[in-house]
DNA sequence: AATACGGGGGG
DNA sequence: CCCCCAGTATT
């Protein structure tokens, strides 16, 4: 039988039960599959739901704030997905509202990329446009026994080819689920199930041992390590003061404390004479207490940042300081939120 | 062709 | 600790 037929009989029989698998949508399949980028199901299923019931539908999504889609976000990480798909959304409304039909045109959108244009293309309108994304770099590489590196311009140009050959033309829209889902649940990065692969007598990897060794991917991100010595300002009204992010770098146009930034570490007289911290409480008096004595280390694919909170409470009220249900309403990355749950509980009268 | 861009989960 | 995840945009 042929490969896409195996595989479409295999996801008939174990495929999961997914919201975007119940649509043709292009909307919710869009929405889906930015959510779904380089995040895994179980991750991005909450933000997806809480998407749809917010935002119904595109025009809906274009017209709410920037601030408000960011703050929904808030924990998936990427940003840059988010403002991308509040700036799609309204690209499409802008053209009437209606979804581009073709994969073509699809890649006219902010955020949507070969995988996303195929995606939406093949699940809505039957395109016969494979979907080639990490999973199915990793089923065709062990499968076929293809061990170019799948992060490099010509390995990507053969995985496609390969793909653009092995896929269902009588139903690219399921194949192409069907892949997808077999290396999610079946063919994995790790233990995959091989002793009830529909593919163990035809797959070179696991006929030659190798299974554990495809794909190839050949990086290695390095990390940077940031110190970061937060300021949280306590006002006697019980303000705070949030700041935001630029619009471009790491966390792009969120809200954080404002902080002082360092080498390593800082004694308290250090950081009181940064250049940051004079131009926010110079000539207020305060009284100042550390929140973590020892570095809170929130690590990211590509950075370290070891953060350190400082409560200052002021005297007196401080320009641009807003409460804490203002600030609640900002949106944050995920070390700020966890900082804020931990010490707003624990501040609570 | 490389690098930047988050956060969580698995082994 | 390291790797990976329904990738894309920018340099």
């Amino acid at each position: 039988m042929e490969i896409s037929a195996r595989l479409l009989e295999w996801y008939k029989n174990h495929h999961r039960s997914l919201p975007w698998r119940k649509t043709r949508d292009p909307y919710k399949i869009w929405l889906s599959e930015i959510i779904l980028q380089q995040t895994r199901v179980n991750q991005g299923l909450p933000y997806y739901l809480n998407f749809i019931e917010t935002f119904p539908t595109v025009d809906d999504l274009a017209r709410a704030p920037q601030e408000q889609v960011l703050k929904l976000w808030q924990g998936l990480g990427y940003y840059s997905r988010a403002r991308n798909l509040h700036k799609a959304a309204q690209q499409v409304v802008e053209d009437g509202g209606i979804f581009p039909t073709s994969y073509k045109d699809l890649l006219t959108l902010k955020g949507v990329g070969a995988y996303t244009a195929a995606a939406i293309a093949s699940f809505c309108y039957d395109e016969v446009v494979p979907v080639v994304d990490g999973n199915v770099y990793r089923v065709l590489s062990r499968l076929m026994g293809i061990s170019s590196p799948i992060n490099t311009t010509p390995g990507q140009k053969e995985f496609r080819a390969l793909a653009t050959m092995l896929i269902s033309k009588k139903d690219p829209a399921t194949y192409n689920q069907a892949i997808m889902e077999f290396g999610a649940t079946h063919c994995t990065p790790k233990n995959p199930l091989c002793n009830s692969c529909p593919f163990q007598t035809d797959c070179v990897a696991f006929n030659m041992g190798k299974v554990d060794e495809l794909p190839v991917k050949v990086k290695k991100t390095k990390v940077k390590n940031l110190f970061h010595h937060y300021l949280v300002v306590l006002t006697p009204q019980n303000k705070t003061i949030l700041q935001q992010r630029p619009q471009s770098g790491i966390w792009a146009g969120l809200y954080e404390f404002p902080f002082v930034e360092s080498i390593g570490n800082l004694l308290f007289h250090e950081l009181r004479e940064d250049q940051v911290f004079q131009e926010l409480l110079g000539g207020v008096r305060f009284r100042e207490s550390v929140y973590n004595q020892d570095p809170i280390v929130h690590k990211l694919s590509h950075r370290k940042v070891h953060a350190y909170f400082w409560v200052i409470e002021t005297e007196t009220e401080i320009p641009n300081a807003i409460t804490r249900d203002e600030a609640a309403e900002k949106p944050v990355h995920v070390l700020i939120e966890r900082f804020m749950r931990e010490f707003w509980n624990i501040t609570k009268e």
